[in-house]
RNA sequence: GCGCCCAUAGCUCAACAGGUAGAGCAGGGGCCUCUUAAGCCCAAGGUUGGAGGUUCGAUUCCUCCUGGGCGCACCA
């Protein structure tokens, strides 16, 4: 109710402005330079100096300070604050000035200069409302903390908590790095179909849904990855995808259900160009957005500095267990050796997940990493090529970082036999699983050697922002309904 | 999906052991021409997330519901 009051409030404010004749929404404000801009350009400036120069620049009003006869206020306007300095005597239109208020759009003109303590300040000359706010904004000083409320009106948890501005516009420059590295390789970017008639590239739950003129039944896709490589067959040498992929499956701090990916094939490459492409990717970003390469992630140190380490699994595994499970992946096995090993696992759920949970217990502290885990058992590995002298072992390495996986790469299983035979046994047991014959068939064509990297950019950016939720590095995460 | 925790004014937070909800900011009315969490005075603002229950009496205790957080499970 009080709400509604403030609301009402405020709507007859904006009334009384356009009684006076202000056009409270008016279409445009040319200003001379930005906030950001003021503050570069008259950095360091002595306290109390008049510069004499003119500028127009624009706003919402954060605080204001009034004392009687002169005010000052706190604009914002991307990202980036300036005191602007209002008085009876150089204002016009003061009294109507000063009733503007926290959440009001303001473009103001007027010399730029410094008050006796140093603040950069505009001297508001002449002045023009831009958009009036019909709703009070969170609270100055402790802004707006309410977990909830910042997801759902990230609006508000954006202009009024800056470091919170600062994660999506170190985001942004996270891809836009990511894309000129890569570019800059001789990588072109390709858009392949997020709408997929066979969902395939990962095992996950797709979402569904459903084309009316076609009357066909279509999937969000869970991984671009057998689109990329029919571009492969294309004669593409050097593509990639930087988008979002979408797994209907839990959600929780590690997991949004649609989620940023970049895919990267490299035709003639295996899993060790990769390896280094994968590396020196990370470690460039990192020196560019972050500016070091050891940092601290949930209280703990991570140094990125390469090379990386690399660990076999399953020598790994047998060094630090003694035993060998190269060639005895049987679901009975694995329950037998997660017990003598006292790593609790649910006994129905899937062979490979066992085999996970047994090597991620098993090599906990190395998975902190930055660590290549390589040569994963062919068994589970559908979309990997086989070792030459190891049928049990593929060409492929997942990167973690913090204990969590950040990349996957493989030497791209290119034999169309093989292919089709890999997917026939993954099928097995899942109902609604088909097989994409399609994707077969352009193998048949003939697919390069190639190397295939993925990495999760979500993943990425906790790590450079160290927050330890997804949700706070995703604008608008999903919630439920309120 | 399971377990634990949280929900009080627009925002940020109080309310001992069950006794009838209080402050700061924002907003309203005053004073104030270098303030910056400006300051001072006055007045206003609430179905304590929702529905039940226990009780003479519930923000407080109990049950269910809604939303959220954290952990576990799931997500190769």
């Amino acid at each position: 109710m009080a709400e509604d009051n403030i609301y009402k409030e405020r709507v007859e404010k904006r009334k009384n402005l356009i009684e006076k004749g202000y056009d409270v929404y008016p279409n445009k404000y040319e200003i001379t330079s930005s906030i950001k801009e003021l503050r570069e350009r008259f950095k360091g400036l002595e306290k109390g100096t008049y510069t004499g120069c003119k500028i127009k620049t624009a706003g919402r009003i954060i605080t204001i300070r009034r004392m009687g006869k002169a005010s000052f206020f706190t604009i914002r306007s991307g990202g980036n604050d300036i005191q602007i300095y209002a008085a009876m005597d150089i204002t016009p239109d003061y009294k109507t000035f000063i009733k503007l208020e926290p959440g009001d759009y303001i473009g103001v003109e007027g010399e730029i200069f410094t008050t006796k303590t140093g603040e950069l300040t505009v001297k508001v000359e002449s002045w023009q409302i831009l958009s009036k706010s019909l709703r009070p904004p969170p609270e100055k000083w402790h802004g707006l903390k309410d977990i909830e409320e910042r997801y759902r009106r990230r609006y508000l948890d954006l202009f009024v908590n800056k470091d919170v501005y600062e994660i999506f516009v170190l985001r942004s420059k996270t891809i836009d790095f990511i894309r000129r590295f890569l570019n800059s390789r001789g990588f072109i970017e390709v858009e392949t179909p997020m709408m997929q008639i066979i969902p395939g590239g990962a095992i996950a739950e797709p979402f569904k849904t459903y084309h009316n003129a076609l009357s066909m039944n279509l999937y969000l896709r869970i991984a671009p990855e057998l689109y990329l490589k029919r571009l492969l067959v294309g004669g593409f040498e050097k593509v990639y995808e930087l988008g979002k992929s979408f797994r209907n499956e839990g959600i929780d701090t590690k997991h949004n259900p649609e989620f940023t990916l970049l895919e990267i094939y490299s035709a003639y490459s295996n899993y060790e160009d990769m390896m280094r492409l994968c590396e020196d990717l990370i470690v460039s970003l990192f020196k560019e957005i972050k500016g070091e390469l050891s940092f601290e992630y949930e209280g703990k140190k991570i140094d990125l500095t390469p090379p990386w380490k690399r660990i076999s699994i399953f020598e790994e595994l047998k060094r630090k267990t003694g035993i060998e499970f190269k060639g005895n992946l049987t679901r009975d096995f694995l329950i037998l050796k997660a017990k003598e090993l006292k790593i609790e696992i649910e006994e129905d759920s899937e062979e490979h997940k066992i085999f996970e949970k047994i090597f991620e217990s098993v090599l906990e502290d190395e998975l902190w990493g930055p660590v290549f885990i390589v040569d994963f058992p062919s068994k589970w590995s559908i979309l990997a090529k086989k070792k030459k002298d190891d049928e049990e072992v593929v060409e492929r390495f997942e990167l973690f970082i913090a204990g969590e996986e950040i990349a996957n790469a493989y030497s791209e299983l290119n034999i169309p036999e093989d292919q089709r035979k890999n997917f026939e046994k993954q099928i097995r047991g899942y109902k609604e699983r088909e097989i994409d014959y399609d994707y077969i068939e352009a193998l048949e064509y003939g697919m390069p050697p190639a190397g295939g990297l993925g990495i999760g950019i979500d993943r990425l950016i906790m790590l450079l922002t160290g927050k330890n939720s997804i949700r706070e590095i995703i604008l608008f995460p999903l919630l439920r309904k309120k």
